[in-house]
RNA sequence: CAAGCAGGCUGAACGACCGCGGGCAUGAGCCGAAAGGCUGUGCGUGAGGAAAGUCCGGGCUCCGCAGGGCAAGGAUAACGGGUAACGCCCGCCAGGGGUGACCCUCGGACAAGUGCAACAGAGAGAUACCGCCCCGGCGCAGCUGCGCCCGGGGUAAGGGUGGAAAGGCGAGGUAAGAGCUCACCCGCCGCGUGGAGACACGUCGGCGCUGUAAACUCUAUCCGGAGCAACGCCGUGGAGGAACAGUGAGGUCGGCCCGACCGUUCCGGGGAGGCGGCUUGAGCCUGUCAGCAAUGGCAGGCCACAGACAGAUGGUCGUUCAGGGAUCUUUCAAGGUCCCGGACAGAACCCGGCUUACAGGCCCGCUUGCGUU
RNA sequence: ACCGGGAUUGUGUAAAGGUAGCACGCCGGACUCUGACUCCGUCUGUGAGGGUUCGAAUCCUUCUCCCGGUG
């Protein structure tokens, strides 16, 4: 992913979670802040109450997906920890999506149409 | 043809666009003194039969340990073989089930000792409640029989209880009975024959012993502990120690002056972090030999058979192939159209098993029944 | 990765292998003009499958779910 970097460590979820603003849906929550750097940075966490390990990496790529075919639409500096909720599980890719894209509207870190 | 039994294999295919991890190459670009790193490009590659549960057994690494024995704790349990090893696998025995193919069984010892066996029942490792029989006493009738809220003794055949009542059944025997005796059968011990063995068969002899060890226990065999977040290497800062230098120089902040702050170098341990461990292995394929088989020997070939570390296979679709439903044509078979729609499930150090989950599809062998020749 | 603990009626909990109780609650009845309190009575259960045993909540085994610990 061209100018992003994924968020690995524990302490910087923990700042996001933390400092962070957030935005809720039914299908998943983000937090969001801006840093002073030129990269984007963005974390997902899907979490082992949600199911077995076949369903959580499903989720997971889903979410990696929809943020790669929207990367140059996100504010540059943006950090990113997308958690996914319960009914993510059997969601609709487009639900996905649709929650994904309104959560980081609300948050001011998504400009639809000015990549 | 129908019903069934057992074993093995497989775990949808092809394509379009956009993406991801690892490897190799690179006379491409950027960074760097270099080693190299990042990006790009090209080639090839990338989840399973259970990757799962983490229930056993190993490899590997570190810790402990002279060698051996005993105790404690834990595990296993017919017999023979296979294996690196196993609690696994194969074969076989015994018992049980099925017409049969075949299937099931935590299958040592209660005849070493201890414990437990509720309720019911007279009595649960022995017992005399009813009953039966004998003797005595009393009463009635009369030479023997009948009766008793009577006493003493014998008995385990009959009654009923229980999961289980002390071998079973028949005959003899007896006052009534009893393996008390005998024939047949059952079980245990011993002996003989066969077998590698568990065992099987036979019976001359002895004995008749309740069940329970997934109760304590006994017998035999095995087991040091921890786990790749093991372990090894590098290791900014901070703290510690040593050596050296000492009021002027140097460094940091700052456009400059003023001003403010700061000793330098080395050492060992090592938190954060990074790198290794990391994928070639009790390996895979083919043939052949030994064996009923599990499996092993030999020969040839192969490296195609993942190596991530917030953790790579996805997203959006199309066509076909299975499958299901509705409807139409039709006597049925079969065909057309539309819709739905793809089992269980995701490697995390690596192997051998076990257990559990699973839509379907395919192959081989066998049994029983029916029909035809 | 390694390792513990647990599951009993709607809730909280007992039960040495031998009839599964107790408290609260629910429901019904009594008391009351009605309700509350009180009293009486009833219903409801061993997480699932298999095994050992004459007999299993208890013993063995395979799963399911929940809670927790260490690094």
């Amino acid at each position: 992913m061209l100018f992003t970097d994924t968020l690995k460590k524990n302490y910087e979820f923990r700042r996001l979670y933390a400092r962070g603003k957030s935005a809720v849906t039914p299908f998943l929550v983000v937090y969001a802040r801006l840093a002073r750097r030129e990269t984007r940075r963005v974390g997902f966490t899907v979490s082992n109450k949600l199911g077995k390990a076949v369903v959580r990496n499903r989720v997971r790529r889903r979410l990696r997906e929809i943020y790669r075919l929207h990367e140059a639409e996100f504010v540059p500096g943006a950090e990113l920890v997308v958690v996914a909720r319960g009914r993510a599980v059997g969601a609709q890719y487009r639900q996905l999506e649709r929650a994904m894209l309104d959560a980081c509207k609300r948050l001011g870190v998504w400009r639809p149409g000015t990549p």
